[in-house]
DNA sequence: GTCTATAATTTGATAGAC
DNA sequence: GTCTATCAAATTATAGAC
């Protein structure tokens, strides 16, 4: 067995309700004692895991970011077929709307950022970065396409799908990021 | 003259301060006092103009999006070119990102839908629907498309730009913004 | 229209007992 | 690790003088 069937850590308790809570309204929008009555426990109790409120920030979009570039795999994985590739990485953006009605963590503070403690602000820069990379090399692995046309590409798919988020939670219809993840499969580099 | 050149009124003001601290952090990072000492009076005066902070929130998106869709002309101009109606309307989108290096008001305010007043989301999803309504008959106006396959291009355009303005600000780095409008004036429908 | 004053609540955070 | 107690500051908003 990989996985031990472990608990959920209190550290881990605290995350998963503040990142719900990032993913619904925003950093701003809650505060430390809402992450605790969430958890069951006090606010002291929270500041004692996590110091201050930018901790709690900058841990959320770490794990994420590991989490959803883990999920990916390898970007080597998807030869010959970009339209795969496209379609593989949307749906890591469709679970996440599908799973609970939430955005992605990083779309919600990367539109808040001029406001972000300038280290959450760093993190959030570093998820957009990171899946710039993994995108560019997948879309290069899975086609003949050059690197600055795949980077290029790449970019406006990232765009698109954290955009598609966005317009779809705020017009209250899931089909619209379906519509635009499959017209993006269908558009060529 | 058709501008007899009016002073900003003093409401006018305070939409503007509220206006650009919405773009820069969103909707729950600035206080009424904030507004009050851009403009130079008291948050108390702040509130005769506008009772609540949900007031200024409505106030500020119904004023952008009717600011948007009046710049943006008349639909039906582009005949006979998709490519140029996609560059026109990402200009819309481009100019405020150059003018003063921030997003647009509704994709900060979208981001954090879950987190705003009602009636501020309400008009959050206003600008969105009519964005769509605006790009679809562009976009039929400007080429053979039919109806069902405008509206999911417009979709993905639309999309697209408002996370690309996210990625953009997140990275640091405008040209990113230019980079995915110019993709998306080559794609095809 | 703008001010002072103030109320009521929330917020991020700390000290120290258990 | 969690709690109670507490703090200083900030926040939204109102009453009433000028």
């Amino acid at each position: 067995m990989e996985k031990p069937e472990a608990p959920p850590s209190r550290r881990d308790e605290i995350l998963d309700a503040a990142e719900r809570m990032i993913r619904a309204a925003g950093y701003n929008a809650f505060s430390t004692r809402d992450v605790a009555e969430a958890v069951g426990i006090k606010a002291a109790s929270v500041h004692y895991h996590f110091p201050t409120k930018a901790d709690i920030g900058v841990a959320v979009t770490r794990r994420y970011t590991e989490r959803f570039l883990l999920e990916l795999g390898e970007p080597a994985a998807f030869k010959g077929n970009l339209g795969k590739t496209i379609a593989h990485y949307a749906d890591a953006f469709r679970r996440a709307l599908k799973r609970d009605g939430k955005l992605c963590v990083c779309a919600v503070l990367g539109a808040e950022i001029g406001g972000l403690p300038a280290d959450v602000g760093e993190h959030t820069r570093m998820f957009f970065e990171r899946n710039l990379e993994w995108l560019t090399g997948a879309m290069m692995a899975s086609s003949r396409i050059g690197a600055a046309r795949a980077r290029r590409h790449a970019t406006l798919v990232l765009a698109a799908l954290e955009g598609a988020l966005i317009v779809s939670k705020s017009l209250g219809d899931e089909s619209v990021f379906a519509r635009v993840a499959d017209g993006l499969e269908n558009v060529r580099a």
